[in-house]
DNA sequence: TAACTAAAAATGAACGTTCATTCTTTTTTT
DNA sequence: AAAAAAAGAATGAACGTTCATTTTTAGTTA
């Protein structure tokens, strides 16, 4: 009697070579067969590791969201300053999406189409949550302005997805000093004028 | 011996017919018989109007981001003082992604996906011109941060499109007080911090 | 340790379907 | 009546998925 025991690491090329492909060509260019192909894999194999083609999207996105997330909030504890924190999380975040921007890329690509079943978008929203309540405590203290959450989001964090894209294009190169610039425009953006 | 005058009705129910389904369930489930369907035509009618489906959608892009640039500097023209002029842009750009906002959602799946050629793409960035012109001449003046158009861009404007596809997608309804907010913000991130 | 075995894992080929596109014919226009 | 526009049916290729089979794995026996 033998164990189940599938190869993970056929699971993580299978991931890999789906984040690859729809990266570069779209999901609608990203046939099972070449995703087995650029995996080293049979594409009857793929059915062993998920139901089909939307369940493997579906979990290459959780799998990567919580990648991020958990990337971005490693460093980070509620015992900091809301602008020490903020700070933290932001080039947290900026690192990531600069330096694991086939990650970035992916999701940017999943939250701008309806390419992922919605529940499993929605369940992808939750891990924000410590940031969230970091702005809640920045609003309390009169640091951040009382916006809603969406609004600071997307003044605050959603830019970096821009420049990753542009970046990642080769439409335009980001250095060091431009990191600097971007997280002062996003704090001006959502800190209270003194 | 007749004219060449295919009906332009049809032409703009093919473009249009893109547009919502693209919007709904995505490049890769749209096929052409669907378009065809929703348009009221024959499959093969599409084909004396596009070459092909790639070409059906560059220029469905093409038209839409024109669309959209037009009514941004609409009421806007040179003369104007870079503050004045900003917010006039500004505004125009948050009502047509507000108003329209079909064309915003497929400008976004468009932007944020391999499925437009990408000399498409980049001609269709050339129509900003006039807010380049009008943020090389806010930094002159000193009004607005010497910052690369990319960041500007990414914290004055693009902003816009997370709101608006959370907006559309329900999660968070928007109203005429959080534009004034959401404008406030896009221009603490850009101005120059007296 | 070596041979055996049964289940799990993996495969390549095959299936039925759907797709983009074309072909042939009909309808409309002038 | 002639040419353009439109149509429906047809075509071949490509797709997601399944099937029948082989290979690998790991526990058991000798």
């Amino acid at each position: 009697m033998a164990k189940l025991q599938k190869s993970i690491d056929k699971r993580n090329a299978l991931v890999k070579a789906t984040i690859d492909l729809v990266n570069n060509n779209g999901f609608h260019a990203t046939p099972m067969s070449k995703i087995a192909k650029m995996a080293q894999v049979s594409p009857a194999t793929i059915y062993l590791y998920f139901e089909n083609k939307q369940d493997l999207v579906n979990q290459t996105y959780i799998e990567v969201k919580t990648e991020y997330t958990n990337y971005a909030f490693s460093t980070y504890d509620e015992s900091m300053s809301v602008e020490v924190g903020f700070e933290l999380i932001w080039k947290r975040i900026a690192d990531f999406k600069l330096k694991e921007c086939e990650y970035a890329m992916f999701l940017a690509q999943c939250d701008n189409t309806p390419m992922i079943d919605e529940p499993i978008r929605i369940e992808g929203i939750k891990h924000l949550q410590p940031l969230l309540d970091l702005w809640s405590r920045g609003k309390k203290e009169g640091l951040i302005k009382p916006l809603s959450d969406y609004i600071l989001y997307a003044y605050a964090i959603n830019p970096l997805s821009f420049l990753m894209i542009t970046q990642k294009r080769g439409t335009f190169q980001l250095s060091e000093s431009h990191i600097e610039e971007a997280y002062q425009a996003a704090w001006d953006s959502i800190k209270v004028n003194k």
